[in-house]
DNA sequence: TGAAACACATCATTTTAAATGATACCAAAG
DNA sequence: CTTTGGTATCATTTAAAATGATGTGTTTCA
């Protein structure tokens, strides 16, 4: 048995397939099969069932899962530790809400960029859930979620708090307005809905109708089209307010208050690009907590 | 990179040379040079220094190393993990001290065989510093030394406390008896050895002469020719002292007091063979502490 | 109910990577 | 200045992995 063998295994347990794994890897279907068969055959053990719909690990497949997927993270960190050098190069994926890759995000990555030009940087936008989620597979090498998060297997750091406002395209602006009026929302896992409705609760005022979007900028066209209100930081809306096309309502405390986190994966190898990313933040943003 | 390749490159490593690695794989010297040359451009630095006498890794090198041994731990312990059945069975090496093998071991052997016959068991003697190294190379399973370890990546249980005793083939025994004795001990590393300096200081006697030993039973056979004097557990003796062919002086505490700890690395996964016999420790003696 | 779609298994064949064996080379020790 | 003890090179063999075509069994749905 070795890594290789455990490649395959843990592309078939993931992907609950043959036929798909052999896809992902880039190989022909007879071929996971045969490895799988021989994987079995070595350890003695049935490590899949076989059904109709493809295939599920049994409880000793399960086993050699959570071993094989520390090797490879293990190779994969090996790689880089011994490959990275002092000065930052080579990729790095970082992640972000869309209110703060809207706003804070891109001055960070400007001046990463300015920096260190040698990373082939990537930003990817998503819900704080799909992100912490990305990070955890090490798909991401980091990413900006909302806070607070609790996992063991991540590293939080807060970069930013941020007062959330009720934005509208009315020159008056009260929570009573909301009665009878759709609140535009991301469409998954938005924080802000909820501590909307936390505080709507306290107001006595009922939740009101939602619709939902897949992007900042549509939720603010629809916004200033009279669709409805919307909940942001106000950093994300202060230019807009500032040319009177949307006028804002703060949130009182508790209920205002928004953090903005950084996370990463605690057990895994820190590239020097990662963390030079992480020097950039601490030196653009005082670092909270 | 695979861990085919690591394991080629640690038996490099661990041996400074191609030949020797070579050997110990049961491969020809050319492949393991071209398969560490292969791994090198792969990674794209140089992972040994070459001089006339051999190989000696760089510091990257050195990194890769560590992780390296990780990998292969996990993929024998992902083997172990998912073969080993419930009952008890395949290899298990167990060390031990010479003192302790002579008394309290066999007994713990014997059970243990009795109810798990399946179990391939083997048990090496040496020194408490061989013993301790053995089982951080995961070479033995566990080990039976003098306590107590202060090591992070071991597990110590206390299993007994010894009392230790001077033991001589005289009939009235003194500490003053030792000017102009000479001590009998084991070559290297004998804790025993430390405790008597420790005790003789606090009572104004120099050190006597010693002479090394390599087995318990060559310092017992001096010490009946009336070589010289030993320190050992009083349960070592207790038998000889029965039957009048030595006679023992009890050291006072804290310095005759000696305690004997099973170790095990913290980090492998236990096998059902090693959890069995822990269970029979259990159950023979108190576990201490 | 039967044909299409889907998924894993089998097997003969090809391809690739690793291992071998012979030899060259190099530096230190004698 | 030759032997010894080591690594590097390279043509060749061998073994393992990958392929491609085909078989078999299950579900889906017309």
């Amino acid at each position: 048995m070795n890594s290789d063998d455990l490649k395959v295994f843990l592309a078939v347990a993931e992907e609950c397939s043959v036929t798909k794994a052999a896809e992902r890897l880039g190989y022909v279907q007879s071929n996971v099969t045969a490895r799988i068969q021989q994987l079995e055959t070595h350890l003695g053990t049935k490590l899949f069932h076989r059904h109709a719909r493809g295939m599920s690990v049994t409880p000793e497949g399960n086993t050699l899962r959570s071993y094989a997927e520390k090797i490879m993270y293990l190779l994969e960190d090996a790689r880089r530790d011994v490959q990275d050098s002092a000065t930052p190069r080579g990729p790095l994926s970082i992640g972000s809400i869309d209110t703060a890759a809207a706003v804070r995000v891109p001055t960070v990555l400007a001046k990463y960029h300015d920096n260190y030009a040698d990373v082939d940087l990537s930003l990817v936008t998503g819900s704080s859930e799909y992100l912490l989620e990305q990070v955890l597979r090490s798909q991401l090498d980091g990413a900006f979620v909302n806070g607070p998060i609790e996992h063991v297997d991540l590293i939080q750091e807060t970069i930013f708090r941020e007062e959330l406002v009720l934005v509208s395209n009315r020159q008056e602006m009260d929570p009573a307005v909301l009665k009878g009026k759709t609140l535009l929302v991301f469409r998954r896992g938005c924080t802000y809905r909820a501590k909307l409705e936390q505080w709507l609760s306290t107001e006595g005022i009922a939740t009101p109708r939602t619709m939902e979007f897949g992007n900042l900028d549509a939720i603010l066209g629809g916004v200033r089209a009279g669709l409805g209100v919307t909940l942001l930081p106000k950093s994300v809306v202060e230019r807009l307010e500032a040319d009177g096309s949307v006028s804002t309502y703060p949130i009182p405390s508790p209920h205002g208050q928004a953090s903005t986190v950084f996370i990463r994966r605690q057990d895994r190898f820190v590239t020097s690009a990662l963390s030079a990313f992480m020097g950039i933040l601490q030196s653009q943003f005082w670092l909270l907590d």
